[in-house]
DNA sequence: AATGAATGAGCTTTCATTCAT
DNA sequence: CATGAATGAAAGCTCATTCAT
């Protein structure tokens, strides 16, 4: 009844996410074909057959690790905040949620950027696009909220947006890195305490550190 | 009377800094001893007499970095400064400057934490150690100017550094892509309004972007 | 009446024509069985349960295209020469037409004698019987003909024979290289100046070059 | 003393010859780097560092055995013949010494011309430009002596150096068959019999099989 | 009977490491 | 001490062959 497939999409999903998982673990050169084949549970002649090479593999692992997120993300969590600091809680609560969900595919975008010079230029390229198309998507989503305060002469909305670009993007290493040295937290709950440290920051940023 | 050294200084000189702009430039995995050996005129095995292997040599090319900025650096830089935004440009136009002198360098030490995965345990440890040691120094330079500060109740030192900890590690990611893609940038002065760009960003940080 | 053969005739012929044409093109090697199963429109299964393995498809190749020939092969075409000279056109000039009628299978029979080295010691046992009695039946179609000469004393007509296998079969790679280079020709009359050519020749042959 | 040179002639020298020996009797694609690297008694490593790749190997296997052939030719050999005849059998005698000095370089170089299609294009131009050098030469050394030959009304010294052309690759041919399945021969008299057979032949083809 | 997805042995090639000189 | 020729384990990839469907 179940006929077999020219591509087993079962298959192609193990292969994905062990590539996912290898990748993300070991870096690009260290991850050999025949791993990703004996993790996934297939031969490598299989592996070769459905992505033609390793570094085709790579760059579908990444599109799927990108596709993941592009599929599940849920954009009201952007566009029903309240103000600023609600929003970037929000997103930040969310984002942990994915990294807790999808621990694999994080860790390989998050280190994607920094492999790319391992990769042949052609696909450097590629690389470079999706992370240009992920942060056009960021401040697609945060500008509207933005454009409604008030800023300081002086202060514009793109200058907050980059600060707080910064400020998240390094928080959220900060927060792998956490949850890679404390494996037993699985509940977002748990991160919660790490959420409220960064609204008081973010809060801070916003009003401003200094008295007077 | 001076003990006559088995190593050669100026050779293994030449072999640190190969292997610093190589790995630099390449990562770890695609350069070849073989480059590094060849590019410091030195012969292979000589290599691995003095570095005995790859990730020693890496792991050393790491250490001369770090070194080499730890000998160069000016602390009168952080302690000379009148209040905490002139420090950080202060800071940021000598951390440009270094980079602008030192580039192999730099560009090492800002990619070896990503390639830390590739690396064993053990020096994954070590290179962990080395950024720690580095944030902590910078902390403790800036710790005097920030104490003077009045904070807002509920703001910390600890936060404003945290804060200004990511802005500034975002802006040299941002300094550095932006030194990559004009090499005929040789002095600091070119880079003045990137300056003044942050110099204003951590001032709103400082004193809030909202209004009222 | 007739048993159903579980065998589909007209699927085998086509694997047949596919195999000697891409034998005959690329080598035994070079050729891949998918090639040929797809060039056929069977799957590659069913290739290796109607073959066995690559080398008896070669085999079973080779074979077709002698038989082939054999089954085509008109014997009057010796028979009815008036003279030595006239048979041996006769023959190129039939030769000619099925190089041009069934060029794989000519091609492939041409060239596996020497891929005879890169089979099994059966196998080659096998392709080394099949020319022998090639050329056993050549002489047995030429011997009436010679027989009829007048030899010159110390001439017999094996060394006449021997001679001109030489020269025809020199001649008949000739004539393949040059209709491999202009694939234009596809008829026997665009030939039929090497034919004379080769005609002149054998006759100089008979009657000798040299003057006195 | 002896100062390790960047090619060590010797093994060199091993590896062509292994390479030389091999690519005869087994062909191209059969024949595997690892066992020229056994048979040369190198590491595999050493035949890439020396030679690139597979396909270089085979060309230098190739050129060398010409090369052998070209340094160690006796033209006078050709030039110092009283008549056609003569030279013929010189050549010929010549020929099998040389088949029986360097058995694998001739059967090399024999099987070359079909091994022509299994090779990229670049190596085939290469491979039939040496073949057609080696042509142009014996056509060159025969040149003179034909000269001198009266001929026939109809017959030219062209017709007949193409004539002799087809029966001497027949003959050598045989006379390779013949050794290959004689490996006890060593010396040229034992191929006496053979070259006289020859000989007889030719003197008829210059003088005509035929009674009157 | 027929398919073609799946397998894995085996190939070429690379490169960290060794060691004779 | 210094060299770089030599090594061979291990990688990516191919393709004849098998076998579940």
């Amino acid at each position: 009844m179940t006929k077999r497939l020219p591509e087993d999409p079962a298959k192609k999903a193990r292969m994905l996410t062990a590539a996912i998982q290898l990748f993300a673990e070991q870096g690009y050169e260290p991850t050999h074909v025949d791993q990703i084949a004996q993790q996934a549970a297939v031969s490598k002649g299989l592996v070769f057959k459905y992505f033609t090479n390793k570094e085709q593999l790579y760059l579908a692992a990444l599109t799927a690790a990108n596709q993941q997120f592009m599929t599940v993300i849920d954009r009201t969590v952007w566009q029903n905040s309240a103000d600023l600091s609600a929003m970037i809680i929000n997103a930040t609560r969310y984002k942990i949620q994915l990294q807790l969900q999808f621990p694999a595919e994080f860790n390989l975008l998050m280190t994607a950027f920094v492999h790319q010079q391992q990769l042949p230029a052609s696909s450097q390229a590629y690389v470079q696009k999706m992370f240009v198309a992920n942060h056009d998507l960021t401040s697609e989503l945060m500008t509207p909220v933005v454009a409604l305060l008030q800023f300081k002469p002086g202060a514009t909305a793109a200058d907050l947006l980059e600060v707080i670009g910064y400020i998240t993007n390094g928080y959220i290493h900060k927060i792998q890195r956490y949850l890679a040295a404390h494996p037993e937290i699985t509940k977002i709950e748990q991160m919660e305490p790490l959420i409220q440290d960064l609204a008081t920051k973010l809060k801070l940023v916003e009003s401003g550190f200094i008295q007077g």
